[in-house]
DNA sequence: CGCGACCATGCAACGCGTTGCATAGTGGGC
DNA sequence: GCCCACTATGCAACGCGTTGCATGGTCGCG
């Protein structure tokens, strides 16, 4: 139930409607926790049940159908419970290692332009997060824990992408001279 | 639809029950692309029922309940359909990203052992795929094609785990100056 | 004034993956 | 001779994540 978790971290950060927190997922969190707006209005009414948060129509009342949710004592406390806990590694889960795999046995299936694809996509990545890090982190900064721990969270990102690039580079080495 | 896909790749190397796929599965496919017996099994009568794979009553017939997989051709060209297709990148998620923000916003949560842990387990799987890698894949061995493309596999593996060693290093060095 | 883009929430249904349990035969160890 | 571990397959149920669709309000542009 990472999401839930998930959402209260956020809404800690900074109270906020289902619909801000689905953008605000696209960004921020989203690198490394996904959620689609239904997912998280879903979850949003369950947490609300279960009195974790509690949401209050929003000040431009009437005109829309906004709104607002906080967090509970509660909430906060079933956080800072589920934080200490242990959890799995996740696993490395990539279909494209089932594709070069089926091209091992069924015979050269062209995987090259997916391969450059993925390397793009992946590259892209690095870039926009490395954008990211000049703007949020230069150098001279103050480095509050809280920033430093947002910073630290940024370059698993960066490390994560760089990575691939870095395969990638080399399955296309390899596979060329097939 | 994956697991479909790697179950025929797998069966393709080497026709099998879905005993010793869910035990295969363990070992090469899972290190990237995990699943259980139930899904195993689940997955064998669909594919049948598409007429990609058919099983016969394994040799020790009357004996055990024992069935044996093969793929048909229309499972064999369902395959190579599959393989040219474009896939969206595997999204990085995990829930300890989640814990560090959570440490960031509510005060500090105590994450220093569990990431000690995580490193640990990172290192352990590490070891292991050079472990297979000094094996499987010495200097002086022949390099065919299949033989190239699974060490490419593992090479992956082993990139992604070293990676994130090398952040849990940081992360501990960051982490423990607070 | 109408239309499209965006804000904002929600229902219904499906599928994959997980968990718990059941069944039954086989082989080895104490 | 009994118990345990392992081989081998399967049912039932649940939950998260996804997809497609619906609804209705606001705001700017031509």
């Amino acid at each position: 139930m990472s999401l839930a978790h998930a959402l209260l971290t956020s809404l800690l950060e900074q109270p906020s409607s289902g619909y801000e927190l689905a953008r605000r997922f696209d960004k921020s969190i989203g690198h490394f926790w996904q959620a689609t707006h239904q997912q998280i209005y879903r979850e949003l009414g369950r947490m609300e049940k279960a009195g974790w948060i509690r949401s209050d129509a929003d000040p431009d009342a009437g005109r829309t159908r906004k709104r607002s949710y906080g967090v509970l004592p509660a909430g906060r406390d079933e956080l800072m419970r589920w934080a200490a806990e242990a959890a799995p590694l996740p696993e490395l889960r990539d279909e494209f290692m089932v594709r070069l795999r089926a091209d091992a046995v069924v015979g050269p299936l062209g995987l090259l332009p997916e391969l450059e694809r993925r390397r793009a996509l992946h590259a892209d990545k690095l870039r926009a997060y490395r954008a990211i890090e000049a703007r949020d982190f230069p150098a001279d900064a103050e480095a509050t824990r809280q920033r430093r721990i947002h910073h630290l969270i940024l370059k698993a990102g960066i490390q994560y992408e760089q990575g691939w690039v870095a395969w990638c580079d080399e399955a296309m080495r390899e596979l060329g001279r097939a």
